[in-house]
Parts: structure tokens; C-alpha cells; sequence
DNA sequence: CCATCATATCGTCATATCGCGAATTGACGA
DNA sequence: TCGTCAATTCGCGATATGACGATATGATGG
């Protein structure tokens, strides 16, 4: 069970929030086709201080959206194939249960 | 074509944005089972200020989550399922373009 | 051990967001 | 038209977020 703050998972509120940051966006934007980024390319790519940019990876990684790996001195961030899934089933659940309509792309089955 | 502020379209953006807000993710449960509230419903129920409440209320319905309808005195909120269903299909679609996993519950057909 | 490079964390400031109460707008009834 | 009620908009103060630079941590090499 995950923790709950509100009425929504805190895994989807994280999810939200961390996806909710047109910076954060164009990070993400960065990491099309498997790339895998370290905090100074990131920042370079961006015209990103390394402080800010090591902040968003974390924030998107807390939320699941990036992994990490250590390799000698860098880290190398990746998208997270797994949490992304889980972070919009999460959403589309708690918009499922807020709200009526027939489907949400589910059900297809 | 929707207009592009940055690399994700406003309308997602508009989406994430007004989802990231704890507030108004209560409001959204008060929305459960095809409800239609008014301001001052939600307001009262959620211990909130009408103007807060109407704030709140208006941004989700910027974001195409809820409609309103006017009825004499009172405005009536209800969930919008065809812009919820945008905003999840774009927000899948924007991850997509990012990332690299197999599927994103799409291609069920 | 010490130096170095990449990253992470901290302190600070500018800006955005959120809450309220007050004033304004809009719709209805007398 | 004027009054009333609901909703919206405005102004304000408090808090959160995002940027930076400076400092601290971690890993590697001498």
C-alpha cells in the first residue's frame, strides 16, 4: 500500500508534480529514444545551472519517471519505463474514480 | 492545432498543471458518480472560500476537465470525460515521444 | 592522504501559487 | 430600476517553487 497524504496516491501526486514543470518537460524531451544523460549534459543541453539540473533529475527520479546509475564519476539518468506506466495507470485510476465517463482506454479487451 | 508554448503542448500542460494542485485533486473526488455541483457545494464541502472555490473550479475547467452550465442564479460544475480523455491521451502521447517503452496501454486493438 | 571532477545540497533571492476578504459582475424577482 | 444572491475578479499576505552561486559529498587518480 502506498502512503497516502491526500485523497490521491502520493505516488501519482509526485508523479503529477514532478510532470507539472515546463522545465521538467524539457527534460524529459531529452531522454527521447533511450538516451541516457548525465547531470552536466542535461544542464549544458538546457542552459541549466548544474544545481538546478541535478534537483529536476531528482525530483523526476523520486517520482519514478527517471532511474540513476553511478558510473566512475557521472551519473547517468534513464527513463523509467515501469514508473511512467504506473504513474498514468495511477492517474487514469483516480480519474476513473472521480469521474463517469465508459473508459479511459481501458477495457479494450 | 493547439498552440505550443514550449515543447508539450499548452493543453497537456494546462492538464498536468491544474491535476498538480492538492486542493484541486479534492475537488475532483467531490466530482465521483456523474455529480453536478455549484461553487458554493464545493466550497462548503471542502471548507474553502467561494472564491477559492471558483478559482480552483475555473481552472479545471480551462484545463477541459469540468464544464459548467449555467442555471438562473448558480453555475453547475460537472466532469468533462471527451477533455479528460484528451488530456490522458496527450500526456500518454507526450511520454511516448520521450521515452522508449514498448506501449503505453495503447495498441490493445 | 590529497587533489580533482561530477554531482548533490544549502542559502538566498525572484517569482508563482494559494488562501482569504472586499469589491465587481451577472441573473433573477419585486 | 433596484435589491438580492451566486459567482467571479481584485488586492493582499503567506507559502512554495525555481533559479543561481557557494559549499559539501563521492569517486577516482597521483
Amino acid at each position: 500500500m502506498t502512503t497516502e497524504t491526500g485523497p490521491l496516491d502520493s505516488d501519482v501526486q509526485d508523479f503529477l508534480k514532478a510532470l507539472a514543470s515546463t522545465t521538467r518537460q524539457e527534460v524529459m524531451f531529452l531522454f527521447n529514444g533511450d538516451a541516457e544523460l548525465t547531470v552536466g549534459e542535461v544542464a549544458e543541453r538546457l542552459s541549466l545551472a548544474p544545481s538546478a539540473a541535478s534537483a529536476h533529475l531528482a525530483t523526476l527520479r523520486e517520482a519514478g519517471i527517471l532511474v540513476s546509475r553511478r558510473e566512475w564519476k557521472t551519473v547517468h539518468y534513464r527513463a523509467n519505463p515501469d514508473g511512467i506506466l504506473n504513474g498514468l495507470d495511477g492517474l487514469r485510476d483516480y480519474l476513473l474514480s472521480c469521474c463517469p465517463p465508459d473508459d479511459y482506454g481501458r477495457g479494450c479487451g
